[in-house]
DNA sequence: ATTTAAATGCAACAATGATGCAAATGTAAA
DNA sequence: TTTACATTTGCATCATTGTTGCATTTAAAT
């Protein structure tokens, strides 16, 4: 599946920074931040032309977003998309990568009576195998 | 167990911001903000001071911080200061609270070899009882 | 090719958070 | 109780993520 595909079956224009976002995002295997992404991108987009290409593609469930803190927002595929389960992310506090854990599945919570839920994050910080030896 | 003797257990000075941070979040049952912390309190501290102070509190393992999102940051105590067992924390998109949900314990996550855990959270996002019946 | 709703770029702004430095304060020792 | 010193505080300044309004440009349907 490409870029424009995604694009076309959710309804979303084909606009150049939409499809540059996606294409980076689905050729990486990591979660990237906005700075990671706008590197690999070609075109040159205005900031705020970034964040709503990612507000509108989070929204249309294409993309995921990561908050694992206040400086560190990153943003994957949503598991939507490759109709892949739900999992866990793992955050590494020394390399400041995010990996999305598919082995680590999360579980539809069991909530008071009374409680909705519409979305479960869960977010592993630690150490990743490639900084634990060093 | 009151504000004092907290820090006093932790080796921290104890300081009328330090001490009036600790006894408004003692007193509530749920996750509060920096505002609303900063409502509660008596004395009128600098916003840099408050924030030196929950970072203190943080990494001494007496508060305890969810970043729901970039402007939803919120304040409970550390289960390790009542030694509770880990918990979820719901966060209610009507309400914009967060709630300890003590019935729902964070397991110990099964990672691949090589990586090592520090901490998890599980932030669940939804509707509240009491926002439900409106 | 024309039309129109949607997307973009620009400017301005809000909130959380960090840092450097001088002044104030808590605490341990005399 | 007083003194001494390390710690904390307040202030100024700055970084990053994110939002909004408005004029201009663009995608895509006719």
């Amino acid at each position: 599946m490409n870029p424009a595909e995604v694009l076309q079956r959710h309804h979303l224009k084909r606009t150049s920074c939409r499809e540059g976002i996606l294409d980076v995002i689905m050729r990486s295997d990591k979660a990237m931040s906005e700075n990671e992404i706008r590197e690999k991108l070609a075109g040159n987009y205005d900031r705020t032309t970034f964040y709503r290409s990612f507000k509108t593609l989070e929204e249309s469930r294409i993309l995921h977003r990561i908050v694992v803190d206040h400086l560190n927002v990153r943003y994957a595929i949503d598991p939507a998309v490759n109709s892949n389960p739900l999992h866990a992310h793992f955050y590494c506090e020394a390399c400041n990568e995010v990996k999305c854990m598919e082995m680590i599945p999360v579980a539809v919570p069991v909530l008071p009576k009374g409680y909705t839920a519409n979305e479960t994050e869960v977010i592993i910080k630690g150490v990743c195998h490639h900084c634990q030896d060093k």
